[in-house]
DNA sequence: TAGATTGTTAATCGATTAACAATC
DNA sequence: TAGATTGTTAATCGATTAACAATC
């Protein structure tokens, strides 16, 4: 298969593309938001951040959807880039480890905003179940696989300890969960074809105090000792 | 400048590596406290969620720290690595933003066990300075250049919403910080030599979004669409 | 010495970038 | 037609991986 059909033309994007047409989905909403009807590939890098040669790149993976001379069109772009990415559709979550920062995540108006539903909030802490977060109840682990099957949820966020992570994650494997966004400092083993994205706050200071190490003491600017 | 004395050996480590590192340094925790005195390079790649090639690769960017036919002596590794992320140093840090998500950042003990000392919360709400945060005082964010000059922060956190995000890291380059953590939805425009990471919660899911949709409904055995 | 495992080499792969032909 | 800007090409760069010589 070397040819593609117009229909399958969208496929095997680069992952590093991948990860940034959400940024560049934020960028044209935010350019709509503005009253901004097209834009040219220059601008609109510069508001994602990236510059206009890797823009051009990244889109002409999923397909062509600007005009020579004249730029994208950001509504249609936009919605291009919001199916080629899936949140067009609504995507039930489970969040499971109702602590600070379970909390948080529960209040995160950036989910809901993006076609991300929460439908359940697990503890395995009975003192939490009497708990109502952001409008939705806190409710036994044990409820993971009947929520999960109810609501056709593909895609967990575990925010729990560490030592307690991969007990979460086995159970939303066999619960039938694919994708998982893990909060907890734990490397998770799940078997293939299951997805796991890892943040970890610690790992990003870290990566930041070796280059602020490598900076050395501010100086009376501290611009002089720019890397390269 | 192509030859290198010893004392400067440890320089120029890729990005991808340094990435890791803070991994690495976990993993070597883990084993240290479960009373491992020494590990072969495929026992801590496998602790690290990597293989045994990129993990030697990595640290041979360090220097030379095992010792063929026998391994790596866990606590020596893990002080290296320490050292050369420059975790063995302590590292004050303000938190500006103090919402749902800065209250569970104020309160995560990752980063004090790994030599992050939260020194300040700012917020530009007073209604919020009344309060305290895991023990820290909320103050006005018009501190923060006093705060900075008075602890030596090197690093700013930012958990605002987007629309306050750039002029909080204005404010953070003007007192003299080079390395930003940035939680708000926005793309930030710093000068050279000022490191910006981003942590992206809505970006995350939206990346597991795009792979989920390509694995297409839940069959009797969700494996067996496993990606390549 | 024989077995084990590191550190390094070299091949491969994927991502970035600049330049420009295509084309509106 | 002339000017502008995309989509693509090709060169470059950096990261990954397997294999193995060095060496404990």
């Amino acid at each position: 298969m070397t040819e593609r059909t117009p229909t399958e033309a969208a496929r095997d994007i680069p992952e590093a593309t991948v990860a940034r047409l959400p940024v560049y989905l934020r960028a044209l909403t935010s350019l709509a938001e503005a009253g901004t009807a097209t834009c040219s590939s220059e601008e609109l890098a510069t508001a994602a951040g990236v510059n206009s040669a890797k823009l051009r790149k990244d889109l002409s993976h999923l397909g062509s959807y600007g005009t020579r001379g004249v730029g994208y069109d950001v509504e249609y772009l936009r919605y291009q880039i919001a199916r080629e990415i899936g949140v067009t559709q609504d995507w039930p979550v489970v969040i499971v480890g109702i602590g600070n920062l379970g909390h948080a995540l529960a209040n995160f108006s950036g989910f809901r905003s993006r076609g991300f539903r929460v439908v359940a909030l697990l503890d395995a802490d009975p003192s939490r179940h009497a708990e109502q977060v952001a409008g939705v109840d806190v409710r036994p682990f044990s409820d993971l696989a009947a929520i999960v099957a109810e609501h056709g949820v593909a895609i967990g966020v575990i925010s729990t300890p560490a030592h307690a992570a991969q007990d979460v994650a086995d159970a939303m494997v066999s619960a039938g969960i694919r994708s998982i966004l893990n909060f907890a400092p734990a490397v998770l083993s799940v078997p293939q074809g299951v997805d796991v994205r890892k943040v970890d706050l610690s790992i990003e200071l870290q990566i930041l105090a070796y280059h602020e190490q490598r900076k050395g003491p501010a100086g009376l600017d501290g611009r002089l000792e720019a890397p390269a």
